[in-house]
DNA sequence: TCCGTTCTTTTCCGCCGTCAATAAAAGAAG
DNA sequence: CTTCTTTTATTGACGGCGGAAAAGAACGGA
């Protein structure tokens, strides 16, 4: 394996530890009987566990206590030192370029974005690099190294090889671009799919923690989803898994990129919303704030528009119910921020087309700033850091 | 845990022993080097995990051997020993009982079934302990010990717990089957739902051995999905899965028993079809046969009707090609008498639909004979010998 | 101060799988 | 006919991981 100067080895030497540290992790600060209960382990192995990782200071004693039983010796929880380790999560889009520093438990530190007009794999390369580089100085502020970065790309990427293989948006093929981005930042690079790197983010650091089985569902410029089953983000055979935008909710529906007709994505992604509020209007609707704007207003045609998109929403997600059954649906994306106009839809068709006790899936909605994207990003990176490189052993 | 007398433990004392032994069931005859390499064990590992094995008369040197390449210590392929141990599998649907006596390679033996008028669970239980003893009554023919009796049943079933949750054909709630079925056969008894366990046959002895992702798409009085992900078969958090059947082609279409419209099993299974042909060819068609025949000899009425099917189970499957990017989907049920009228559709429908590479997973066709289904209970009574009853210990 | 309780660590032990060396079973070479 | 080469299988030593049980530690209460 190449030698990664200045970023250190994740001293999890054994399964049984880097699966601790996750706990500790996703579940905050833990006792070790706790640890031990939840990871399915006895208390002498959670000591020997937390031993080498404390010593490393990735964990640390949990001062801030309350609460206790009074009777016994007192529980000892501790928790995972943040500041132990930064990242970098980037994201790149078809337009623009959002980059985030992470600590340890992925909150962020700092985000910037710049714009990209230049879709070239160079040209994206050395904008990467540079916004890269500045988080690095950055860091440099914090005293603490940036132990990785991870990248995130729309499209059909294998994250195991580090290669992007077709991404629609940025015209890349069979992109080698882990190797490419260790060669200029000289840091451990992972790259995913961006929806995948949302849901790992969400696994590990937000409403997926704990579950086995569930899905995120983000909507916006396109409809995406992102699956947890058994405990494993789902990457697909061929790289191509979630593709609930391209579940056909109406085969009489508005024509899709895809070649087929009244996919969800050809009724409720922001383009297709803002045509067809342009349509039912006839105004000239520019974005997707402009439509919610005149459905707020109380334009029927608008919250008609709305209405159908809940809809399509809502009986996607009830397909993905009915196939894998999930625990929870996590809906989020830029789309959300028309939520009020088509929550009731989306809850109303997920109930009538869920079968049986999918329905009794829950769905939860999650608020999606701009940079949280980029934050997946850096959620691979801590996966990859803590679990160890499994690429480039060829 | 409850001994039953006259079944004896399986001899994989490790992970890995049982890891090997499924290896070589599924995979046929292996060398030891074989086994290894795909098991991603050392040969040391492969000798002492085989050694009991052989002892116990599971495992067996495979003497007819061909085509060495005539260099070095000529290998000795091991393979199991199917005679070794017998097991039942009953598939109870709502008007009939069929049981199989298999062997451990999951091949019949011996295959009855007998009708079913009462569906009160203390009748049903009767006529299937009565087949069970018959089957066993053959088994002795044999000379070989029943090691496992499987039972598969439509609808929600908690494998884990035995407990069949809601039976609709059957108006079963709550039943704590497996329990039971223990005590009027003094075997160990596996619960599964039916699909699911026609999944786990396929998964071992069928079209998807080696796969870690496919699924299995049934086509017949209902249309069901069994799914396979990272390995291992799909439950749903709620007992729900691979209801393919009511993914909504058509939101104009007939109306499903769900309450829904459109949905592929209003379309595409038979009773579905029945009517619609009935309706298209004002003809008093009875049943399925009727209606392939009448479509075989030409009836442009029928035809179209097979067609839409067609296209409707193409979509279907395309959509869970696309949430889950399988490497396989294999096609059978008792629908697949009609293949010919609908193989076309079927294909030309899941190639439009299924986005980028998910249009990759290959679609295979399996014919299913009638006693298929009960070949799945026993596939998960092996299932639950080889890995060791995991139910009951609470 | 002693005791009971609860959390944590220590010590020992068994088990499993790998490593490296060895045995075994051929055909090929001399 | 012996010896070498090649490939497969087995053996035995070794190390590491995790568990059981006992000891230790930290507290409140009697």
């Amino acid at each position: 394996m190449r030698s990664t100067p200045g970023t250190e080895a994740f001293p999890a030497h054994t399964p049984a530890a880097a699966q601790i540290f996750t706990t500790v992790l996703s579940h905050g600060p833990l006792t070790r009987s706790d640890m031990a209960g939840r990871a399915g382990l006895s208390a002498a192995a959670v000591t020997k566990a937390v031993r080498p990782l404390m010593e490393a200071g990735y964990l640390v004693e949990d001062a801030g206590d309350e609460a206790r039983p009074s009777l016994g010796r007192p529980a000892n929880p501790v928790r995972v030192d943040g500041g132990r380790a930064l990242f970098i999560g980037v994201k790149i889009t078809g337009n623009e370029i959002i980059a985030v520093l992470t600590d340890l438990c992925c909150r962020i530190r700092v985000a910037r974005h710049v714009p990209l007009d230049d879709r070239e794999p160079k040209a994206v390369l050395a904008s990467v690099a540079a916004l890269a580089q500045e988080l690095l100085a950055e860091a440099d502020g914090f005293g603490v190294r940036v132990q990785g970065l991870g990248v995130a790309v729309s499209g059909d990427v294998d994250r195991a090889a580090g290669e992007v293989r077709f991404s629609p948006f940025l015209e890349w093929r069979d992109l080698p671009l882990a190797e490419l981005m260790e060669m200029t930042t000289g840091l451990p690079v992972t790259v995913d799919n961006d929806v995948r790197a949302l849901t790992v983010a969400e696994q590990w650091f937000g409403a997926g923690v704990g579950l086995s089985d569930f899905a995120v569902v983000t909507v916006g410029a396109g409809i995406g989803c992102g699956l947890v089953v058994h405990g494993k983000v789902v990457s697909g055979a061929y790289g191509v898994a979630g593709e609930i935008g391209h579940v056909v909710i109406d085969p009489t529906g508005p024509p899709c990129h895809c070649g087929n007709r009244g996919c969800a994505e050809a009724i409720a992604a922001d383009p297709a919303i803002v045509a067809a509020v342009r349509e039912a209007t006839r105004l000239p609707v520019a974005d997707a704030a402009q439509a919610v704007d005149l459905a707020r207003r109380g334009d029927p045609g608008a919250r008609e528009v709305y209405a159908r998109a809940g809809e399509a929403i809502g009986r996607a997600i009830a397909t993905v119910a009915n196939l894998m059954g999930p625990q929870r649906v996590i809906i989020s994306g830029e789309g959300l921020a028309a939520y009020d106009l088509f929550a009731e839809q989306i809850r109303d068709a997920f109930t009538a087309s869920a079968f049986g006790t999918a329905a009794q899936c829950d769905l939860l909605t999650r608020p999606l700033p701009f940079d949280e994207w980029a934050r997946g990003a850096a959620a691979t990176a801590i996966q990859s850091f803590i679990s160890g490189p499994t690429r480039g052993q060829g």
